[in-house]
RNA sequence: GCGGAAGUGGUGAAAUGGCAAACACACUAGCCUUAGGAGCUAGCGCCCAAAAGGCUUGCGGGUUCAAGUCCCGCCUUCCGCACCA
């Protein structure tokens, strides 16, 4: 049968004639001027690391933008769809290591090779505001706002512990280190180094970035938490403890000020600078502390510092309390961290677990200081840590609440100048200097007679050198470029030396999203006007992995923008949608696991559409997919039934389309209900819930349904118009599913200009609705049988046909109907005694 | 330890408190044929030889006319946090 040979569906024949003639009219996912008349819709996914190759989880995250973003155009949205390449970073470097090839060149080639692969898949972004951000024209205002903030004071220049991977060669942001190791290597321990290094002053907006969490609706509550916790905020109070026999005091941190009077004694962090001073003279003190630093290190190291076993020396010297005189003594612990609060702590081992255990373990004294409030006599044993309690054994302050108490020891410690309230924060300032070669230069100039000295604006960029040597020594690749590093000091013209470190590679993404709103503005980052219109991001979609890193400092970096008088949003995404992983074989798909699948290898057997199709239907996008590959074939067999069905009853449709058609009767009416109900169901979803792998089984079901009538089809049961109807809507519906076969079909159904520009079919409630129902009938709760009844049945006649039906006849013979629930338009159920 | 998510057929999964397993994959049987990774038809949770019937959403309780769904307790898995004073 030759005419069967032509009803194959040849996904790599639609695809490439489609990708084609988008490739050749770019406007098709264009973004349209301020003054269109349209609503704005900004639509964004998460850029990718321009490694060469798209994995999985970038076609899952871009199939669900892609499918919002199809849909907002058909909705009538001004739709901005991006894209663009995070394209400084290490690997560059690794491969031109390993092959000889320039970073910047390795990139280029990589970017133009994924940039082809979502070409293929037919993803619509509007290239004309593509974003890479290792070009100078990008670059640049990096520098730019790294300037600003240097005016600020918001970037600065201090020696501190910093991370160090030795497998990066060079320091990391707190956020990069995963349980000890770096982020990027998994199994490298990172180390602790001293160092000078660049940082900016994120900590200035920890109140800021903790309460707009409470303004971030559309965000998943699991973020939100992340960022909560990891910027840790706790208010307490500081103290200052006198150290008997000298000037000296000792700054402490608590939460719990209320419970000073049961503090036996003083911790130290074993780094803590006053140690040093007390080990100077004793050298079996010194031995022990060491000792103690030694552990921190090791637990540090294995990212387990909880598990710590607490260990602690004495110190032989006394600390006295400021409030009641006690002499307490002053021991160095293991378990205090010198990088939270001041470093040293009062131990209460009465209300407090750590510190009782510290303290039972070295005979420290425990006093009760707090009791159960009014009313409750018993005595909790300790440690007791409920602050809902009252003091005693605490002098004037006995019977007073907790929170009284607290209030009224802060004041006197402010009022006597020893101590007062504080907030502190486990959120660090965010260090951005990278001792590497492919990132952002760092503006600065080092002068022997002016100190730092800033690049003037006017000299922006500071180039990026090519040509450079990458080795794996130590220190900053352009520390050797003999060009870069000497320059004249822009201040009094003599020898100076520049900045040899560069960039994080995450400020490169904290603001990237700003650029496409105007790409290539060459005086501006972007034009304020241009920002103000499209922000904030109505709909962000990318992975979680980044909810502590891109996600908390793009937020830091929006209100700079603000401060700075560029934006006037508070946050950048009002919603954000966190999609699960992409599993195969019971494990994350990954390169060390040898379970990835290839886009490519997808798209060639099955169409891109199929390998998108599938990437949606297989679960709801916000939990993990497992990709099993006959899954995705069967998605390409259903493609194939949608383009015969349409190839078969397309010519007869399209032409007797204008025609006036009957009052659809039998199958056309029901295929025309089933059509407003699938109709009806994805535009509600698309509203709300997402559950894009129900609207794709929903499209299943309608084409069921039609395939089901192909006789009554092919006999012209149908009427021509309404079989138009049903073929036009059915590619309206999967337009944002599959758009390489949509775009197709609506050629063939003869409709001209691009689906895209169709407007969204509207669902008729009056047609979706069933003029019979089955309604279920239960006896006690359990189901018996199912009566037929008209849509409209009033309770009564719900009832009445539950009864008269015979099987629940047997099953009431006899018994008493209690009591009867109708609910109309769902089920009857007798209760029967 | 704290917080969050999840646990449903052989598999991926579906179900505003109202017929559990839609839609698909795999499998079985049949048809067709240009022998394909194609198409079509039918079957497919478990127990019982079949029917009739009974059972079934990790486990145990509860609320309700009615619970996969709500409440309480527990188990398991995954994710985040974890001596943060």
């Amino acid at each position: 049968m030759a005419e069967e040979k032509e009803l194959r569906y040849d996904p790599a024949v639609i695809e490439t004639k489609w990708q084609q003639r988008w490739a050749e009219d770019p406007s098709l996912y264009a973004a349209e001027p301020a003054g269109c008349g349209k609503p704005k819709y900004y639509v964004l996914e998460m850029l990718p690391y321009p490694s060469g190759q798209l994995h999985m989880g970038h076609v899952r995250n871009y199939s669900i933008g892609d499918a919002l973003a199809r849909h907002m155009w058909m909705r009538g949205y001004n739709v901005l769809h991006p894209m663009g390449w995070d394209a400084f970073g290490l690997p560059a470097e690794n491969a031109a290591l390993k092959n000889h090839t320039p970073p910047r060149q390795w990139t280029l080639a990589n970017i133009d090779a994924m940039k082809r692969q979502m070409q293929r898949l037919g993803l619509g972004y509007d290239w004309a505001t593509e974003v890479t951000t290792c070009l100078p024209e990008y670059y640049r205002w990096n520098q730019w706002f790294f300037l600003r903030m240097v005016e600020k004071g918001l970037a600065y220049r201090k020696k501190s512990k910093v991370n160090w991977c030795p497998d990066c060669a060079t320091v990391l942001a707190n956020e990069q280190v995963v349980n000890g190791c770096c982020w990027r290597h998994e199994e490298t321990i990172v180390e602790q180094r001293d160092l000078v290094q660049w940082f900016l002053r994120i900590t200035a907006y920890a109140d800021e970035l903790l309460d707009g969490l409470d303004t971030l609706e559309g965000w998943p509550e699991k973020v939100r938490t992340m960022q909560r916790n990891w910027i840790g905020r706790s208010e307490g109070t500081e103290v200052d403890f006198t150290v008997e026999g000298s000037a000296e005091k000792i700054r402490v941190f608590t939460t719990r000020v209320d419970t000073i009077f049961g503090a036996t004694s003083v911790q130290l962090a074993p780094e803590h600078p006053i140690v040093k001073d007390f080990a100077a003279t004793n050298a079996e003190l010194r031995a022990g502390v060491d000792k103690l630093i030694d552990e921190q290190k090791r637990a540090r190291e294995a990212g387990d510092l909880g598990a710590i076993e607490k260990h602690g020396v004495a110190t032989g010297r006394f600390a006295l309390n400021p409030y009641n005189g006690a002499r307490v003594p002053i021991w160095v612990a293991n378990y205090i961290l010198m990088d939270y609060g001041t470093g040293a702590i009062m131990s209460v081992p009465g209300h407090d677990e750590r510190d009782f255990e510290f303290a039972t373990k070295y005979g420290i004294e425990v006093q009760r200081v707090i009791a159960p409030g009014a009313g409750n006599s018993d005595e909790p044993s300790l440690p007791f840590t409920s602050e809902d309690g009252v003091l005693v054994n605490s002098g004037i302050y006995d019977g007073m609440s907790c929170e009284a108490a607290q209030k009224q020891l802060q004041d006197l410690a402010a009022s006597k100048g020893f101590g007062q309230a504080t907030v502190t924060y486990r959120l660090k300032d965010w260090g951005v200097s990278r001792q590497r070669y492919w990132g952002t230069p760092i503006p600065m100039i080092h002068c022997d007679r002016d100190g730092l000295v800033p690049v003037p604006d006017d000299q922006l960029p500071v180039l990026l050198p090519e040509q450079v040597e990458i080795t794996q020594q130590g220190g900053s690749p352009l520390g050797r470029v003999a060009d870069f590093v000497h320059v004249k000091c822009p201040r009094c013209g003599g020898d100076a030396r520049r900045e040899t470190d560069t960039m994080d590679t995450f400020v490169d993404s904290s603001w990237y999203f700003y650029r496409y709103t105007d790409a290539k503005n060459s005086k501006a980052p972007f034009d304020p006007a241009a920002a103000q219109y499209w922000f904030p991001i109505d709909q962000y979609i990318g992975g979680v992995e980044h909810a502590i890193l891109h996600l908390i400092y793009s937020r830091f970096w929006t209100k700079v923008m603000r401060d700075l008088g560029l934006v006037r949003n508070d946050e950048p995404a009002q919603r954000l949608f966190t999609q699960g992983m992409v599993i195969k074989d019971g494990a994350k798909m990954s390169k060390s696991k040898g379970n990835v699948v290839s886009p490519d290898d997808m798209v060639a057997r099955y169409g891109a559409d199929a390998t998108r199709m599938y990437a949606l239907f297989a679960a709801p996008p916000d939990r993990d997919l497992d990709w099993q590959e006959d899954g995705v074939a069967g998605v390409s067999r259903f493609l194939g039934r949608v383009w015969r069905l349409a190839s078969r009853y397309a010519p007869l449709a399209k032409s007797r389309r204008g025609e006036s058609a009957p009052v659809p009767q039998g199958v056309a009416l029901k295929l025309l209900r089933k059509m407003h109900q699938t109709t009806a169901k994805i535009t509600q979803d698309f509203e709300g819930r997402w559950h894009f792998n129900t609207c794709v089984a929903a499209i299943m079901e309608l084409v069921n349904d039609m395939q089901a009538a192909d006789a009554q089809l092919a006999a012209g049961e149908v009427p021509a118009p309404v079989l138009y109807d049903l073929l036009r809507t059915l590619v309206l519906l999967l337009a944002p599913f599959a758009p390489y076969l949509a775009a197709e079909l609506w050629q063939a159904i003869g409709e001209d200009g691009a689906v895209l520009r169709a407007p969204w079919p509207v669902s008729d409630p009056d047609l979706a609705k069933e003029d019979k129902l089955e309604i279920p009938v239960q006896v006690n709760g359990k189901l018996v049988t199912v009566v037929r009844v008209a849509s409209n049945a009033d309770r009564a006649a719900m009832e009445a046909a539950a009864q008269k039906d015979e099987k629940v006849q047997a099953r009431i013979a006899g018994k008493t109907v209690a009591k009867i629930i109708a609910v109309q338009g769902k089920l009857v159920n007798l209760v029967v005694k």
